[in-house]
RNA sequence: GUGGGCGUAGCUCAAGGGUAGAGCACUUGACUGUGGCUCAAGUGGCUGGGGGUUCGAGUCCCCUCGCCCACCCCA
C-alpha cells in the first residue's frame, strides 16, 4: 500500500466531491428559508479573543475549560479557534453597530461556520465540525424564539428529515434560576446515597447537572422532585406559557423535557433541542434558546436575544440513517470523443467554444481508444458524446450521441452551440 | 480525561504460525470508429507504523498512530 505520510488531524474531515454535493444541497435549503424568514448573513473570523469565550460561555463551562483549541499569535494576544457561534455573532453584532442606533430593532443573523473543540471524537462528534447558526437579536417577543425554532424546523424539513422531536425548557432567569438549584439541592439532599458518585460530586459542583444524568437511579430520585418550570418567577412562567402558545398557534409539536441543561452559562428563560434517533449516543441535531443577559455582559445595552446552532455533520448522518442522502445526478454536459490528432486539435477548440457558451465540457486527456471514451462518458454521467473523428472532419460535422438513449446524428460544426443550447447543461 | 472493540487491494471482506485471496471497481481485449449486458485477461498489498518472540509472523507479545463504541460533553 502507499505510504502515507500526513493524515487529517484527529476528529477532522474531508468533505469529498462525492459528498460536496449533500454540502451543497442543504446549505441551499438552509440559506433559502434563511431568505424567507428574513435572515442576513454574517461572517465573522475564524479566531477571536480568547477572552470573548470565557466571558460569554462561562469559565466553568467543558468548552471553556478543557475544549478550546488557544494559542497565542506572535503578538502574544491570546487566540481561540471558534468555539461556539453565538459569541462572535454578538460581538460582530456590537462592533458593526448592526442595531444601526435603535436597541430595540430585531436584528436577525444566520451563519455557517466551522467550530472547534478539542473533545474525544466519536460517531457524531468531532474536533472541527460545521454549524449552521441562526441568531435573533434585540427582541424578548417569545414569538421570536418560535420563529427561530420554527425556521430550524422547516430546515429539517427541507433537508428530509421527518423525525426531528423538538423538546423544550425553560432554565428561567438570573432571579429565578438559582431558585431552582435551592430547590433541587434541598430535595436531593437526603438522596445522596441513592445517587452515583458523579451526581454526589455535582450536588457541590453543579446541581443543575443532576437532572440530566443518565444513571437510571438517578433519574428516579430526580423525577420525584421539583422541576425549572415549577420554579420559574412570574415573568418566566409567563413568557413561557407564551412559547408554547405560539407553538401550539403554528402547529409545531414539542415535547416539554424540564431535564435539558443546556452546557453554556449565557443561556437564559426558553431553552430548546432537536433530537434525532439512531446516530448514536450524539443524538442532538440542533440546540439553542434565549439569552437575554449576554449582549450586557458583552458591554452593550442590555438587550435580549435567542439562537440555535445546527450540527450539519449530525444531519448528515441522520439522513444517511433515513436512506435520504442525494438524489442521483442527472446526466448533464458533453464528453468530447476525438480519434487522431488532427480531430484532437478541432476537439480542444470546440470544447473551449461550447465552454465559453456555458455548457459543461471534458475531454479526454489521455487520448484513449473510442471504447474507453464512450465507457468513460457513460460512467462519468455525460448527457452527450460529441464524436469527432477524420469523417466528420472531413465533413465538417460533429456526431452528437446521446447517452441515455445511444441516439446519434450529424451536427454541422458551426451549427453546434445554437443545437446543444438549453438542451444540455 | 477513563474504559472496551477494530485496522489486510480504491471499496466490502477472507486467510488465526508455513508461497497474501475473493467480489465489486479500474485497465485491456472479444467488437480494425461506438458506452451500459456478457465473457476473458491484466494492473493493483512493506497486511496502519515501529520493535520483539520464532527456522518462519496479517496471525503471538509490547509500544505507537488512527477509526469505532460507551462514559463525559455537546451540535
Amino acid at each position: 500500500m502507499l505510504v502515507i505520510k500526513y493524515q487529517r488531524p484527529p476528529g477532522t474531515s474531508d468533505v469529498t466531491p462525492d459528498e460536496a454535493g449533500q454540502w451543497h444541497e442543504i446549505e441551499a435549503s438552509f440559506v433559502e428559508l434563511c431568505r424567507r424568514h428574513c435572515f442576513s448573513e454574517v461572517r465573522t473570523p475564524i479566531f477571536e479573543d480568547t477572552e470573548l469565550f470565557i466571558r460569554s460561555v462561562g469559565s466553568g463551562t467543558d468548552i471553556v475549560s478543557k475544549e478550546m483549541y488557544t494559542f497565542e499569535d506572535r503578538g502574544g494576544r491570546s487566540l481561540t479557534l471558534r468555539a461556539e457561534g453565538t459569541a462572535p455573532a454578538v460581538r460582530a453584532y456590537l462592533e458593526n453597530h448592526l442595531m444601526q442606533q435603535d436597541p430595540e430593532r430585531v436584528v436577525k443573523l444566520y451563519y455557517i461556520a466551522p467550530i472547534f473543540r478539542y473533545d474525544r471524537p466519536q460517531a457524531g462528534r468531532y474536533r472541527q465540525h460545521t454549524q449552521f447558526g441562526l441568531e435573533a437579536i434585540g427582541s424578548a417577543s417569545p414569538a421570536v424564539d418560535v420563529e427561530i425554532i420554527q425556521t430550524t424546523s422547516e430546515f429539517y424539513e427541507a433537508v428530509g428529515i421527518d423525525n426531528a422531536l423538538l423538546k423544550l425548557n425553560s432554565v428561567g432567569c438570573p432571579e429565578c434560576a438559582p431558585e431552582y438549584v435551592k430547590a433541587i439541592r434541598a430535595f436531593t439532599a437526603d438522596k445522596l446515597e441513592q445517587m452515583c458518585e458523579d451526581c454526589v460530586r455535582r450536588y457541590d459542583e453543579n446541581p443543575l447537572r443532576m437532572i440530566d444524568c443518565k444513571n437510571e437511579q438517578c433519574r428516579a430520585v430526580v423525577q420525584q422532585g421539583p422541576t425549572m418550570i415549577d420554579t420559574l418567577c412570574q415573568e418566566c412562567a409567563e413568557h413561557f406559557a407564551q412559547v408554547r402558545g405560539y407553538l401550539e398557534l403554528l402547529g409545531l409539536a414539542y415535547e416539554l423535557d424540564p431535564y435539558i441543561v443546556r452546557g453554556l452559562d449565557y443561556y437564559t428563560r426558553t431553552a430548546f433541542e432537536f433530537a434525532a434517533e439512531d446516530i448514536g449516543a450524539q443524538s442532538s441535531i440542533g440546540g439553542g434558546g434565549r439569552y437575554d443577559g449576554l449582549v450586557e455582559q458583552m458591554g452593550g445595552r442590555p438587550t435580549p436575544g435567542v439562537g440555535i446552532g445546527i450540527g450539519v455533520e449530525r444531519v448528515l448522518l441522520v439522513r444517511q440513517q433515513l436512506g435520504v442522502a442525494g438524489a442521483e445526478p442527472a446526466r448533464s454536459g458533453c464528453f468530447m470523443v476525438t480519434l487522431g490528432d488532427a480531430a484532437w486539435a478541432a476537439g480542444l477548440k470546440l470544447a473551449a467554444q461550447l465552454r465559453g457558451r456555458g455548457l459543461r465540457v471534458d475531454v479526454d486527456y489521455r487520448r484513449r481508444s473510442m471504447k474507453a471514451q464512450l465507457r468513460y462518458a457513460d460512467s462519468e454521467k455525460f448527457a452527450r458524446a460529441l464524436i469527432i473523428g477524420d469523417d466528420e472532419l472531413a465533413k465538417g460535422v460533429v456526431a452528437v450521441r446521446d447517452m441515455d438513449s445511444g441516439q446519434q446524428e450529424e451536427v454541422a460544426m458551426g451549427e453546434l452551440p445554437e443545437f446543444l443550447r438549453g438542451s444540455t447543461r
